[in-house]
DNA sequence: CGATTTTTTGAATCATATCAACGTACGTGG
DNA sequence: CCACGTACGTTGATATGATTCAAAAAATCG
């Protein structure tokens, strides 16, 4: 069971053994979680850090009344308000389900027992990294690229996602309204 | 030796024996860098994850001839071009030097070694956690803030940067034009 | 189908960029 | 120690890109 999970594990750090893999595994919850809830809501501490094996989830945060949506997530995926997960403190944004949703959380409390394994410290380094390495692109690309080109690039590699998230979220992701993502793509489909 | 060094290690993982913290040492070399040169330079690989111990640098990227800052470093700090660094694979960014340096490297192979300990894992997990703590805040900043709120966030928050740091590079941090930060200071003047 | 949500369009407005000019400070060589 | 050159900061005029608000059109859902 949890196989996905464990071929995450294994991907990142080859080592892990079946025995410390099942250790996983006691620690690892079922949820489901329909459209239209949250996963974690702003002010409050996130508890999980969740795998996501069906459907779409979404973090945003609030910004004078509007949604700024930050990432989308699909199967496959971890998600977690990371900062507050890491320092349990009230998160700042929120994870909202767009299409309903099947996670295995993981506490706060059980990975911490875990990082007494080498192996599991080891993935929670290459985790921060590779979220690290995510955020430092999304935030390149925030400064340098105009909004035209940040929904060029979402085409390129994230096109499966146009066709689940409604406009007016991308729009708040690449950062317009979306009353100007819509010009762009009429610009767009005039060449 | 390398007291400085040590303490930052010993916050963020307590548990480093004395022995640890000598291997650590027997890696470390000491390097002077003047004003005007290049710790890394974009499109080379960075070697190095280098601890600040005098001076003053910077890293930057170039997005259509102009320079943008991403940030400003100074003694009992850490830097490097992360994402580089991690992935050994060219670098995005630059880093130079505002006020002549003395930096102190630690190699990447060397810190591959390094990772035989767990205390090392668990320092590269942390050192990546904060990272990306640090990361998303800016990222948060620059998409839910004007220029003039994130003009005195950095008042607040790094003033001693202010004074050392021209203004036009200022500017590119915040994500506005010199011109711009110039009239949003005058503004601000008049209250 | 009707009701609601999402997307598009238009017009007015606002924030920021650009370009060009000028002022000021600073450091260096004479 | 002065004068000059270079780098930095400020100011003004204009242009551009994006937002706002309002409304219509299109898509989605029960």
């Amino acid at each position: 069971m949890f196989k996905a999970i464990h071929k995450y594990y294994r991907e990142l750090v080859p080592a892990f053994s079946d025995q410390e893999l099942a250790e996983l595994d006691r620690c690892l919850t079922i949820r489901h979680i329909p459209k239209g809830q949250y996963v974690v809501r702003e002010g409050q501490v996130c508890r999980f850090v969740s795998f996501v094996n069906k459907g779409l989830v979404r973090e945003f945060y609030s910004a004078d009344q509007k949604d700024v949506s930050v990432g989308f997530f699909v199967a496959g995926d971890y998600i977690a308000e990371y900062e507050s997960f890491l320092t349990q403190t009230p998160a700042a944004a929120s994870i909202d389900v767009l299409e309903d949703a099947e996670i295995v959380d993981l506490g706060f409390a059980d990975m911490q027992r875990l990082y007494a394994y080498p192996n599991y410290q080891e993935f929670g380094r290459k985790i921060a990294e590779l979220l690290f390495i995510y955020l430092n692109r999304r935030n390149t690309a925030l400064l340098s690229f105009t909004p035209e080109e940040r929904y060029r690039k979402m085409i390129v590699d994230q096109h499966e996602l146009l066709q689940r998230v409604p406009q007016y979220m991308l729009a708040s992701f690449i950062g317009v309204t979306p009353e100007h993502l819509s010009r762009i793509r009429k610009k767009m489909s005039r060449n």
